[in-house]
DNA sequence: GCGCTGCATTGATCAGGATCAAACGGACAC
DNA sequence: GTGTCCGTTTGATCCTGATCAATGCAGCGC
């Protein structure tokens, strides 16, 4: 994997694969753009008129309906990808869950560019079959498990994630910050803030896991994590 | 769209964007292949050794829990594609639930061809991007609707699948035949089979639908089921 | 200090679906 | 005919998580 220079964590998620020539012109077509927590980026319906990774902070993607039921549908971490070559109409609503720093790429000097380089194509087509794989992964929690383990689903999801964008494996004893807010991870998990709270302190009762003030959260044993979340726990990645 | 004569259903699927000559190296690479009802077609965890689309028949592609806790996360009708091009293990079981005709192609060449067929490849991605909205309404439905509602979108989505089959739109009064057993509509909705038998029964009793034994269903007022959903009712599609 | 605001926690109660259990009905073999 | 199998329906009861409501707690402006 190449660096990317003056756009090291963005054009890592766009563009690992790509030729330095291509670099200069995705340089040539991006800027910067900062939302503050709680910011809409996108309602659904608009017209988007770029693509973006996301540089910093995290943004959600969301559904509603029409009596204010809302399910999250994608949470976008720093290197995450946001729109959709080839369509025009934002599907989702998308909103900076925290402070949020997008790198974003004209819509059409982007497509151009990707349908000129195959390995930018086939790259995005990875990223989007990830991402459903991420997605199907998601239904069989909102489907099949018990709050209890949509919980320990969501923090051990965190967690590696959170190690991932240092490059490390989630460690017993490590700690991050839950960046959600309750109400943002019942929407996350299908289920009222009310029973994420419950869940959340009979995990800290339990001694799974321990609280270091309201967003600090520390894993002093990763695998009884993995544990409570009902996943096959030695299941290797299956790419 | 080009009509792809010798083998019109499936390479509507995969090619509908592509060239006479792509036609023809298609049709030396493929095969048939039939599973009868119930029989599964791949396991999670299986080499794939082809991709293949869904020429007669229904598939599906489910996730398990160690404790048996199942979760359907698709559903292929004809014209649907199976298989990801770059991957070499199948993420999930899939199945046939009921009769089934695939038309299959060898994976190798299949991802040659699509390296040097931009066509192909942005095809590819469209498909690929359309599965992720609908694992995402689909989301949506897991996450926050009641069992009513589930049971209730379901039809819909079956109802408006066959008549699109049929190239029309869901009619006042058309009948469709229901593909899935109830446990199958319980692992799609994520409810048990019981609550997916008191549900049908309920609309039936209602009027919403009518049933022709057991797996015929009469849809006498197709708006009157949208209602039922919780969807939007007016939302149009979002491209 | 005060009050206000926004998030989080905790409690009491309710209800929607799960679970356990029985019975039904059609298809099929014999 | 009888019996069995499988999918389905229906009933009774239980329990998880939703709902309604009160309280806690930190930050902030005044």
């Amino acid at each position: 994997m190449k660096d990317c220079g003056t756009c090291p964590i963005q054009h890592r998620a766009v563009c690992s694969y790509c030729d330095a020539d291509e670099l200069v012109e995705l340089d040539q077509i991006k800027y910067y753009r900062s939302y503050d927590a709680g910011q809409p980026v996108l309602w659904a319906g608009d017209h988007m008129e770029f693509v973006a990774s996301v540089v910093e902070g995290i943004a959600s993607l969301a559904q509603a309906m029409e009596d204010g039921r809302t399910q999250m549908v994608g949470l976008l971490l720093p290197s995450d990808f946001i729109g959709r070559p080839g369509r025009d109409l934002a599907p989702y609503n998308v909103v900076a869950v925290t402070n949020l720093t997008l790198c974003c790429f004209r819509k059409k000097p982007f497509e151009e560019l990707m349908a000129r380089t195959p390995h930018l194509a086939s790259r995005l087509l990875e990223m989007t079959l990830d991402e459903l794989d991420s997605a199907r992964e998601w239904m069989l929690l909102l489907g099949r498990k018990t709050a209890h383990e949509k919980i320990s689903s969501l923090l051990a999801i965190l967690a590696t994630r959170d190690a991932a964008l240092r490059k490390q494996k989630p460690a017993d004893g490590a700690a991050f910050d839950l960046p959600l807010t309750r109400e943002a991870m019942a929407d996350y998990l299908g289920l009222t803030l009310e029973t994420v709270s419950r869940q959340i302190s009979s995990l800290k009762k339990r001694g799974v896991i321990e609280l270091k003030g309201k967003r600090r959260v520390v894993v002093p044993d990763f695998a009884r994590l993995l544990g409570e979340t009902g996943d096959d726990v030695d299941g290797g990645m299956i790419s």
